[in-house]
DNA sequence: CCGCATCCTCATGGATACTG
DNA sequence: CAGTATCCATGAGGATGCGG
């Protein structure tokens, strides 16, 4: 019974932080907004999240009515995921998605990937561009399937390929997430070698290149 | 010198949450958002944080680019301020302030309080509203003096009547919350003894009332 | 197997005293 | 005033156990 240790202030971020501010818990509503997830998988995601600390953020989270467990008929099992009120969470995690590009684009180092989090990532980036025409691309990354879809109803990222899209091609996570981050553009990533097949429609995807600033600290270095 | 521990995960949010998710470094951020601030001014705002760790936290900070130490010319002292990155955490923040909504309607309970947070609460929720007209109005609240401004350039508050607006008015912390998180509308605040003055600026202001889905859970009750 | 609960160790947080 | 140094409480991390 892990008391969620209270900042006793009477401010949204504090008590927003109350909620959702133990460490991992982010974490965790980042995998919900990608897909719901049973225990086991999100135990896999998180990779380094011991697993009494994933059983106590989720009760607090399902008791705070952040995530509800919900059966899944195609599966026959139980997951978790967002309530309506937690996926509200999706506009402060993508924002701290938006503003930690210039920490992505210092590279990959020993870090563990999983394509999953590419998702939210476009998700993130993509979905404030304007669309100039309806697009769908592919994109294979670290033996995962990544869909961007554009279409008048607006822009969505899926995992899979389904139904395939005219055109697929292959990128390596640290081009994929710096495309995303507006960090490179996608002429500089076909040159420096991190994209195979035809990138003309991903150069239609992410046209407007806007570069964040960078941040001016030392203690950024991915050792 | 207290590592700060990392999720080692090649993400966007893990990688912000490396740098801004140790305990009170929002908190911080949030007291810098409304103005730089010494030392002294950090310790006593936040109300609650040791020493050691507002200590420990200004260090982080510091070294991964997202504050600076500035010198404040007219106080002749050096003030923490936001790098122009560190900035960047506004529209994170604002959002979880947005999310939040609920959890401060639900009351102040025991909590502390400083009229310096409905500044950023303020900017979180009306610098959304589109401007039907130019209005500038104050609020005093817990001894403190708020000034709403709203002209073509935007929407800003500030701390402090200068220059004094027309329409001055009082009011109690959790109805300015409420009124800001649009969990209440001005009519219903007017009603209920938490406003002290001509209030039709005030509507103005607030006319527009996004009430936000309510947490489902339990346990946000506010003993 | 999956979904947790228990146990133990140690890093981190919190309160106080102290110093340049 | 702006932090350091110290000491204790607490939560994180890892291994393992256990019931369904």
């Amino acid at each position: 019974m892990p008391a969620a240790r209270s900042y006793s202030q009477f401010c949204g971020l504090a008590r927003a932080l109350d909620v959702v501010g133990d460490r991992w818990s982010l974490l965790i509503v980042r995998e919900l907004l990608i897909s719901p997830a049973r225990y086991g998988e999100l135990y896999q995601f998180l990779a380094g999240a011991a697993t009494n600390l994933l059983a106590d953020r989720l009760r607090g989270l399902e008791n705070s009515g952040v995530i509800e467990r919900r059966l899944d008929v195609e599966r026959g099992c139980v997951v978790y995921a967002l309530t309506e009120w937690g996926e509200g969470l999706r506009e402060p995690v993508e924002a701290l998605v938006r503003w930690s590009a210039p920490l992505v684009a210092a590279g990959r180092g020993q870090d563990a990937f999983n394509a999953r989090w590419l998702v939210l990532a476009l998700q993130a980036i993509a979905g404030d561009r304007t669309s100039p025409r309806p697009v769908a691309i592919g994109i294979a990354v670290d033996g995962a399937e990544l869909t961007l879809r554009r279409d008048k109803t607006g822009t969505s990222v899926t995992l899979g390929f389904a139904p395939r899209p005219a055109t697929v091609l292959s990128a390596d996570p640290e081009t994929v997430f710096s495309l995303a981050a507006g960090v490179i553009s996608v002429r500089d990533a076909v040159t420096a070698g991190g994209v195979e097949g035809d990138p003309r429609e991903l150069a239609a995807v992410f046209a407007s290149t806007a570069t964040p600033p960078p941040p001016s600290g030392s203690g950024l270095a991915i050792p």
